[in-house]
DNA sequence: CCTTGGTTTGACAACGCTGTCATCTTAGCG
DNA sequence: CGCTAAGATGACAGCGTTGTCAAACCAAGG
């Protein structure tokens, strides 16, 4: 219940014997500061408790300390996924984590965002799909020199910071786990072909298929739109079709679970019967019963890992690697264990 | 394209006439400035597209502009809507808009945010279910001062504010809607008893049903767990117990979802031969098909509101007002339209 | 027309830090 | 052992606001 004063860079300084201004160097990482001193400074920061003013920082450098993220997506669980990757990095280097919603306005985000500049200044920039395909807001971006990061971007950025997955990769990956639990007789069930995404799983797909040596008659593909009807629908057309098939690959959740509602319904047991597997590890994923299947993304690292690249990059003002794949992960649960 | 330079307190002064504390009256609100300078400065401001510098704020202050959100709910759903509606409000006021997921270590949340505060300074927060109803975070947020929010909490506290909705009102609405739509034997789906919500809309329910003078035995009522499968198994039961209900009230969307795959499979059609409402209007409810008729909260409403009225508590150091209820929606869909 | 006391306005010193530039050390070399 | 250049350190002036307190103004009463 001490009456904890506040302390300043002042007070740091004194009892350690240094100047302030020594005391600033050491708290930006900045060079020519020997190390017996850097420790020094350290050892009585921690010991008093000592944390810079980030308001004071702020105004005598000209930096915000303020990281956004500009979304546009529905799916809440991926933006707060990001949102907490992006606040843990922020948090261990002193920074805020913000995130904004843009609005397009004729089919662009710039206006949404410059609506944003002129009422807060940021040190970099996160953008996810949507809008990390928005031309004309990286165009802005650029023209200020902000330092920014693509997340899954259409197409990567060379003097930006991209991460991403292979989707190609993921989506043979997880065709390969199919077939090595014993499936021969398979279907994929896309979703929009505008989604390079859906189309590049796709090829995964057909890939671990030749891979394997299945005949390509074992294995058909179905069109989707990601939604749980489309998944419904998709098995009626399969069981008419295709009904030997005990092996289905989804483009993601939503629409996986439709294919097991609908074989439930049509009183087959999954996975005995039929093993279904999705992709995106959704809330539905984790819901539904039997739970499915699938492939996640490591969303949150990714956020934390190029949060703390684009920190990084502030400070050095020189970008030193633009892009990040990350690897993902096939998270086993019920309908296909 | 021009170079705008960026413009301070002084700009603005300089070419009003006045001097800089005039200025920086004008912009806090502040009493004893003639209106006729007042709409002076406001001019020159919005001419010039003059914006205080928040940093500078901060630091002369002693202020932070920062409303936190301290939370730890699961439902990512929930969590952007509240931060949207805070993202408004705090927009509309120059504040930043922060939100904090708190790990709970032995029952409370307090080490946490202790481990927050450490590190970063605000002007006031927001406690949503389950923090909200943690009352060793509570003494320390009240311990330091700092004005709160406490959304839909177990009790209610004088000296914050509370907003919430009526969890019986909105069970019997929603039940009245059930009954108007000419269903006479209904069934109610709890969820965990625990959960006070889910007993408040329980006794929802009953009132509706004594309300319109159905008899007793014309309404039923089944365990659940707020799990899609519980609803699945809760419709079994029904089926063996009180085949002859046509109208379905889950406590919550996911056991609506169960309810409605398990009639599918049986052969029913929704909502034709069974109506089924939820609660929460969470995604699944959009997802799901036939699309689920639920309740819902203002859940964007309520943040922005609150928020709004928790930097008025900061600037007026006073709590006007400490209660704020809001009403709930049904949100009509395919499976009770 | 002068007081009086409240209202309006302004001058100037903080606020806690970083940038700049000057000064002091130190290591390396002839 | 002295000289030089690079490295380490410090003094001090901002950064753009608000708080404090003093000064100027103004209306009303005597």
């Amino acid at each position: 219940m001490s009456a904890k004063k506040k302390l300043t860079i002042e007070d740091i300084a004194e009892t350690a014997g240094v100047s302030i201004k020594t005391v600033s160097r050491v708290f930006n990482n900045a060079p020519n500061v020997r190390q017996q001193k850097r420790d020094l400074v350290l050892g009585v920061a921690r010991d008093l408790g000592y944390r810079p003013n980030i308001s004071a920082r702020q105004l005598a450098s000209k930096r915000s300390f303020v990281i956004s993220h500009f979304h546009d997506n529905p799916n809440t669980d991926y933006l707060s996924e990001i949102y907490e990757g992006m606040r843990r990095a922020c948090s261990e280097q002193g920074y805020y984590a913000v995130a904004e919603k843009l609005v397009p306005q004729k089919g662009s985000y710039r206006q949404s965002l410059l609506d944003y500049f002129v009422r807060f200044e940021v040190d970099g920039v996160i953008l996810s799909p949507p809008v990390s395909d928005d031309t004309a807001v990286i165009r802005e971006i650029e023209k200020r020199d902000i330092p920014y990061v693509l997340i899954s971007p259409g197409k990567k950025k060379n003097n930006a910071i991209n991460v991403f997955i292979d989707e190609k990769n993921a989506g043979r990956s997880i065709t390969d786990y199919l077939i090595a639990r014993g499936h021969e007789q398979l279907a994929f069930i896309s979703g929009l072909d505008s989604h390079a995404a859906s189309r590049q799983r796709e090829a995964g797909f057909w890939e671990a298929i030749e891979a394997a040596h299945l005949p390509k008659k074992n294995a058909v593909r179905l069109a989707g739109d990601f939604s749980m009807q489309s998944g419904f629908t998709a098995y009626d057309t399969l069981m008419k079709h295709a009904p030997d098939v005990t092996g289905i690959f989804a483009a993601n959740d939503e629409m996986a679970v439709g294919i097991i509602v609908a074989a439930l319904g049509n009183g087959k047991k999954v996975p005995q019967d039929l093993s279904v597997v999705g992709f995106d590890d959704s809330p539905f994923a984790r819901a539904m019963w039997p739970t499915i299947t699938s492939l996640a993304q490591p969303v949150d690292e990714m956020a934390h890992l190029s949060t703390k690249k684009l920190i990084d990059w502030v400070h050095a003002e020189e970008l030193e690697q633009s892009r990040f794949e990350f690897s993902t992960e096939i998270i086993i649960r019920e309908s296909c264990p």
